[in-house]
DNA sequence: AAGAGCAACAACCGCTCCTTG
DNA sequence: TCAAGGAGCGGTTGTTGCTCT
């Protein structure tokens, strides 16, 4: 007896999403956000697995993803933070609001790690780190009690604005700038789809979403009224996701490493 | 113009971790 | 305490589009 698979394979569609299919995954969380992903393809009509609908919400439709190559001072920073992290992706994105995992994934393992071969750097280097870091730590690690751990967290709790920078700031100037205007998901038309599939590899740090109209989350499905409705990026990932959950996370590690190395 | 090679990235797979009953 | 189910993560693969010959 076998472990039982994420959802039942047949007849479940699997490659590249389509139009449609991107419509109705979007068109769903904005009504009833995301309780369950196991059930979010089979309430929005999709034939698909929730481990792909999530997958394609997360690196691909959430309102909050910054589009656009990386910049020099992402690299350096994806760099530093590797030797640092090792391949954990996710606690590596979670230094850059907007990215997501996938995205530095990939463009380690096609862009940096090809140029640090070149610089004669050996990209694994971390790899090294870790193991020693991992031995030398050992029995180091059980002096880490609960309470401790707890107050570790509430000291991060006080920095984390500052760290985290402007993006996460939701008073800051540059979150104004980074309001996700609003999605009319009635009128998401095969050049919102071409947009949304094209921007990824062209150079735009604008919005994942530009549309013109707007859409009343909080209404039901298919109602092309048009509240206006000021729907920050922000409000949008508090409202269906716990993405900044791994910011919390993410400092925790920070403070250890910090421990660790004093 | 065609096709071979390559790079970029979206998507899948399988495993681990976490939560809940 | 344990088992089951769901979510998340990292490695890998498949597809697409670009460049070069």
């Amino acid at each position: 007896m076998g472990r039982q698979p994420c959802c039942d394979r047949v007849g479940l569609k699997r490659g590249p999403w389509t139009m449609e299919e991107d419509r109705r995954l979007i068109d769903f969380i904005i009504n009833n956000g995301i309780q369950c992903w196991r059930m979010v393809p089979k309430l929005a009509g999709l034939l698909r697995c929730g481990k792909s609908c999530r997958l394609r919400w997360i690196n691909y439709l959430r309102p909050d993803l910054k589009r656009g190559a990386l910049s020099e001072a992402e690299e350096k920073q994806i760099i530093e933070l590797h030797a640092r992290l090792g391949n954990r992706w996710s606690k590596i994105a979670s230094h850059f609001p907007g990215r997501t995992d996938n995205e530095i994934k990939n463009h380690w393992n096609t862009g940096i790690k090809k140029k640090l071969k070149l610089l004669g750097v050996d990209p694994n280097a971390d790899k090294h780190i870790m193991k020693e870091k991992k031995q030398h730590q050992g029995a180091k690690n059980e002096q880490f009690d609960i309470a401790s751990m707890n107050e570790n967290t509430q000291v991060l709790d006080c920095a984390k604005t500052d760290e985290l920078g402007p993006e996460n700031d939701m008073n800051s100037k540059n979150h104004d700038d980074y309001v996700y205007k609003s999605l009319d998901v009635d009128s998401f038309t095969n050049k919102d789809h071409e947009y949304l599939t094209s921007t990824s590899r062209c150079d735009s740090n604008s919005l994942s979403f530009e549309h013109s109209s707007s859409i009343d989350p909080n209404s039901s499905i298919g109602g092309s009224s048009s509240v206006e409705v000021d729907y920050s990026s922000q409000q949008w990932v508090d409202g269906v996701d716990s993405l900044l959950l791994w910011d919390c996370f993410n400092q925790q590690d920070d403070l250890f490493f910090l421990l660790e190395n004093n």
